[in-house]
DNA sequence: AGCCTTGTTGACAGTCTGCCAATAACTCGA
DNA sequence: TCGAGTTATTGGCAGACTGTCAACAAGGCT
């Protein structure tokens, strides 16, 4: 495997700064954070290691652009929300919601986690924002969206528990789908019907 | 406030490692794990930094000793199971993880996310840990500590509930205590009755 | 061809980490 | 009291990584 060092290059911005980021969403994705240097992304990408900071500034932001693309890739079949009675629609959101996880498994949830960098403002509210977007999703699908931020907050918590949950199947392989989507519907079904009525 | 500098002072191995610790375990609560330095935790602990690396080996060794620093000290108050039918011990259960989280709130939850290294195996590992023996807790509360694997892991996934609810509650302040009590007993009993039983 | 825009490079300074020989603080026996 | 031995502690060295910037050259235009 060669590295292809042929003479020098000139791509248009956006065509090097997505193959750049083509690479470091590899790379982030298979090992962690602190394990990938800038030096690995550029090499791996043909490039000289200062143009990736001409591109995305620091290490940092170009890891903030990593997560963006992880999280909101899955975000774009949000669509679909069927009609139906409470149990119905609760099955749908979840059955939606296992969809995308176990066909983005790999790099969504490692993603979620934050691989390598939570506790940084910055990664946080990326990840923040994912979290809100999946909440939203809940609320809709069980027809409950208009309401203060503690219901809000509820189904934040609830999306915890669906993402720990998909770490149980996908990662650990201790629990069978069915088995997660029995865990996700009745725990939201008694949110929906016991607890939401408190926010 | 001088940083006493003193002439060179010597300390038996086992107070010096504890020093060393203690204020490692003060940096890295505040800050993220990137953002604090060897040489940061050495110049508090008014010692050479190579005097860290000689006790703890590794920067990622010493972050492993105060993670499960952070993450065992919740564990020892973990006795005093109340008899009684179920809906009672769910609520004991929940009120003391509510109890042991809202005291150290600032460390474990902190620490449970991994403040800056998620990703690294051998910290996912230490928090895993950590899980598992809330996850034991309640199981051992509920009166279902006996199940095999599958059951262990819905346990697991309750607990990232708690966590990710407590977060709603402790640092984003958006919960009372009240309402996440509900969320969390509703949705334990829920997952008792209905769920545990596919195990 | 020659010029000009600008994508691209290579190197420099600064910081951090792990490592190790040298130093000195404290103990113990004479 | 004092010298020798143990070992806790230090300071510096080499390597790796990051951000920055002036210089270079690839490709388009006349």
């Amino acid at each position: 495997m060669s590295v292809e060092a042929g003479p020098r290059r000139r791509l248009e911005p956006d065509a090097r700064r997505a193959q750049i980021l083509s690479v470091a969403v590899r790379l982030f994705g298979e090992r962690g954070y602190a394990d990938v240097s800038t030096t690995d992304v550029a090499r791996e990408a043909g490039v000289a290691r200062g143009l990736v900071n001409h591109y995305f500034g620091t290490k940092k932001e170009l890891y903030l652009e990593v997560i963006r693309v992880m999280l909101t890739v899955p975000g774009v079949a949000i669509a679909g929300l069927p009609d139906g009675d409470l149990p119905t629609r609760v099955d749908a959101i979840v059955s939606w919601f296992l969809d995308v996880v176990s066909r983005h498994s790999r790099s969504w949830l490692a993603a979620i986690t934050a691989g390598g960098m939570a506790g940084d403002t910055d990664v946080d509210r990326v990840i923040a924002e994912a979290i809100d977007a999946a909440a939203d999703a809940v609320l809709t699908a069980v027809g409950r969206d208009a309401g203060g931020p503690a219901r809000h907050a509820m189904a934040r918590s609830y999306v915890g528990l669906a993402v720990s949950t998909a770490r149980e199947w996908l990662q650990r392989d201790v629990l069978t789908r069915a088995q997660v989507h029995r865990l996700l519907t009745a725990t939201l079904l008694t949110m929906v019907e016991q607890v939401f009525q408190d926010a």
